[in-house]
DNA sequence: ATAGGGTTAG
């Protein structure tokens, strides 16, 4: 009997120093031993009990197998505390925290220590839960129990991530200082961390709490490495880099996590080049560049336009990838992405992404955004339909992508179908289905949505303001545009720019200037798009010295023109029929004239029916891009104006032969969008009927010559006329509309917005367009609806 | 048996 009790003792000494040895930094071999272990232990009769079985426990929720370890624990007749606590401690970790919690509340309260509670207050805190991390800690005193360092580390920890931080931090500080662990520097750092975790919070006083930091800090007798990290931080989120790196440069042993914050907070504020520095500083001193460090260094690149460097960097990774952890490739890869993409190269960031082991939300959307922000819509739309899950951002970001694209149609239905998925837009969904509005012109949505975003109170929001400008002014009220710019809080250059842009399009070139002598006046720095913006306004309005002084100042502010902004000026210089002038500049221009430069002159050329000049630039283009339609277009309109109908059928042959395609058909959502301009515009210019006039004889023209009008041709022919110029800026919707109705299907119906009435002259320009169109036009007006075919009208109730 | 630091997308 006695002999058998040693032997047994003998036994859990021997299988305890074996389970002894699993404990190595690599869990997998570990898990195998222990196994083996574990095995000897079955296959010679003993059952293990008290801490040997803990051990086994133990080790198997380290080794993440979390089941075996449950089971093991399940066999247990009465489980001690300390398995409990393992297991409580191994399920926060894998993210069971209510699994954790059962465990914890299984446990008799007898039973219950200090360690138990730290272990679901550490489990709640890494869960994110700081409500009941704090509660719990509350709970453990009312136990009965004494907080130790651990209890106070923990529940510190929780503490950063909840909002009511100013009373709690003091009151935590004191708790520890009463309770004799605050001079444990483990609790100092964590006091630390919520200290300066709260300076940063928007709602705190930043400056207060980052003093109690520092005082602590000073305080302190004895810090470690975090202490400094903590620090370093903690500067960072308060943009303070210079005291980060006074911090950095104290510590004689530094951490890689010291260096990763200090290299992320120069990242965060735009010092790409102190940033690299510093890494290329590690590299030298062989310090391990993990993938934090490796993912702050290509955002860096990716920041500072070195493509090169992050090229380097990404070669670099995949030596060091030998061992690669299971996350190493994620924020990496999300890092190398965003590079690539930034640096217009898609195929890379894709390339990237298919070789991704895993991927989470960011790789997604970061293609995504790839696609959507080099125009690569096609690409953007299929990739889209592919995602697993669609965040608020990846909806955001494909339908700003249509709507930039010209779909608006798809964009608002997107919209619509994001909000039946339960998503609650952001400002920036607004700001896209806004553009997605402008880009119908359809006026009446697009002020439906500017009433929700107000509900919503999303109207301070600059990128809503900027797309509700353009907006308005795309669908035609100017002055709505300008009462957004007058309201939001906040404006930015693209504000400035929209709003002139805007006063542009409708002609209003001398508001246009004033505002950008306003926004010169308030001190706003012009860019590139602001000039673009002022030259097409000076040339919509005819302000041809304007223009050319305004050219001619870029250089004032820093911008050297680009051939876009020549463009202009040729556009401009043509427009007002000075060919000599425009020749010269384009003599003048350092480098070689490409197809904007032709495309203005050629457009210029047709508005004064100058033939000669006109068929060069149109040579000179059709050399350049032999596939653009609209170079065929204005060749045969000169053509056609001059009466040469031979050259205009061989410009049509060789557009056929070149099989250049035709635009894009006009959708249904257009049309409706579209004759609300109509209507509204059509009150307020009783000389829309003069152009119509014109068109008719213009379009039975076009069908004499054989061929369906289209958009740009109408429009070209306008401008030959008289009142070309401002024909051009005013009533570009009006044909638009025309345009569109010409590609309704049979049968269809107009519908019209009820807060209009179709009164006397919608009816004749209705019944101009079923001319046009040469059938029926259906036009719905409330519950009534209007037939009108060539010459009469009729009129009858629906219901 | 239990604790504290850092990162990427519009």
């Amino acid at each position: 009997m006695g002999h058998r009790v040693l032997d047994v003792r003998a036994a859990a000494n021997r299988y305890a120093a074996q389970l002894q040895q699993c404990f190595r930094p690599d869990c997998v071999a570990s898990y195998t031993l222990a196994r083996t272990v574990h095995a000897n232990m079955k296959t010679s009769g003993f059952r293990p009990r008290g801490h040997i079985i803990n051990r086994l426990i133990d080790i198997y929720c380290k080794s993440s197998n979390l089941v075996y370890a449950r089971h093991l624990f399940d066999d247990i007749p009465e489980p001690d505390v300390v398995a409990r606590t393992t297991l409580i401690a191994a399920y926060s970790a894998s993210g069971e925290i209510l699994l954790a919690r059962k465990t914890f509340d299984d446990t008799p309260m007898s039973i219950r220590d200090c360690v138990i509670y730290n272990a679901l207050i550490t489990g709640y805190s890494h869960n994110n839960d700081g409500h009941n991390a704090v509660k719990l800690f509350r709970e453990m005193k009312l136990h009965g129990l004494k907080p130790d360092e651990f209890s106070f580390t923990s529940a510190l920890g929780a503490l950063a991530s909840i909002a009511e931080w100013e009373c709690q931090c003091q009151q935590f500080h004191c708790a520890a200082v009463k309770s004799g662990t605050s001079n444990i520097t483990s609790v100092s750092n964590a006091l630390l961390s919520v200290y300066v975790k709260c300076a940063s919070s928007p709602m705190e006083s930043s400056s207060t709490l980052m003093n109690s930091a520092r005082r602590l800090f000073d305080e302190m007798n004895r810090r470690d490495e975090l202490t400094w990290t903590t620090m370093i931080a903690g500067f960072v989120r308060n943009s303070d880099l210079e005291g980060a790196r006074e911090c950095l440069d104290q510590m004689d042993v530094k951490l890689g996590v010291s260096w990763n914050a200090m290299i992320s907070g120069y990242v965060h504020h735009g010092r790409s080049e102190e940033a690299l520095e510093l890494f290329r500083k590690m590299h030298s001193l062989e310090i391990y560049m993990d993938e934090f460090a490796l993912t702050s260094a290509i955002s860096a690149c990716a920041n500072a336009g070195l493509l090169e460097h992050g090229k380097q960097i990404h070669a670099y990774a995949l030596k060091t990838e030998k061992n690669p952890s299971p996350d190493f490739s994620l924020s990496v890869n999300n890092a190398l992405i965003t590079l690539y993409y930034r640096f217009g190269n898609i195929h890379l960031a894709r390339k990237v992404f298919d070789r991704m082991p895993e991927r989470d939300h960011i790789s997604w959307n970061a293609v995504l955004s790839g696609y959507a922000s080099s125009g690569q819509i096609e690409e953007a739309r299929a990739f889209f339909a592919e995602m697993p899950e669609r965040s608020l951002l990846a909806w955001t970001v494909i339908i700003s992508a249509l709507a930039q694209n010209g779909s608006g149609e798809e964009a608002l239905k997107l919209f619509n179908q994001m909000r039946l998925e339960g998503f609650d837009p952001c400002d920036y969904t607004f700001a896209g289905a806004i553009t997605s509005c402008a880009v119908l012109g359809s006026h009446e949505h697009g002020r439906q949505l500017h009433g929700q975003i107000m509900k919503l109170g999303h109207d301070t929001s600059l990128s809503v303001g900027n797309a509700l400008i353009t907006m308005y002014a795309r669908c035609g009220t100017v002055d709505d545009s300008y009462n957004v710019f007058l309201t939001i809080p906040y404006i930015d250059s693209i504000s400035w720019n929209a709003m002139i842009a805007a006063f542009g399009q409708h002609g209003q070139g001398s508001r246009a200037v004033d505002l950008f002598e306003e926004m010169l006046r308030a001190d706003i720095v012009p860019d590139r798009i602001t000039f673009l913006t002022v030259l097409s306004a000076c040339g919509h309005a005819g302000l041809v010295d304007e223009g050319r002084r305004y050219f001619n100042s870029m250089q004032i502010f820093g911008i050297s023109p680009g051939e876009d902004h020549y463009a202009r000026l040729v556009d401009l210089l043509c427009r007002a029929g000075k060919f000599q002038e425009a020749k010269d500049v384009i003599d003048s221009m350092p480098s070689v004239p490409g197809p904007p430069i032709w495309e203005a002159f050629l457009a210029g050329c047709r508005i004064h029916n100058n033939m000669d000049l006109g068929v060069q630039a149109a040579e000179k283009l059709l050399e350049l891009i032999p596939q653009h339609d609209g170079t065929y277009v204005l060749l045969s309109n000169i053509y056609a104006n001059a009466g040469k109908w031979k050259e205009v059928a061989e410009v049509r042959k060789l557009m056929r032969e070149r099989g250049v395609k035709k635009e894009p058909g006009c959708s249904w959502i257009e049309v409706e969008s579209m004759v609300h301009v109509f209507l509204v515009d059509d009150s307020a210019h009783p000389e829309v009927k003069e152009v119509y006039n014109y068109l008719e004889q213009l379009v039975i023209k076009m069908k004499k010559l054989g061929y369906m009008p289209d958009t740009k041709f109408v429009l070209h022919e306008m401008e030959s006329q008289e009142h070309k110029e401002r024909a051009l800026s005013t009533h570009s919707e009006k044909l638009a509309v025309v345009y569109g109705l010409m590609k309704l299907p049979q049968g269809a119906t107009v519908r019209v917005f009820k807060n209009l009435r179709i009164c006397g002259d919608c009816h004749n320009a209705f019944k101009f367009m079923s001319r046009v169109v040469g059938r029926e036009i259906v036009v719905r007006d409330g519950k009534r609806f209007h037939h009108f075919r060539n010459e009469e009208c009729s009129c009858g109730n629906f219901w």
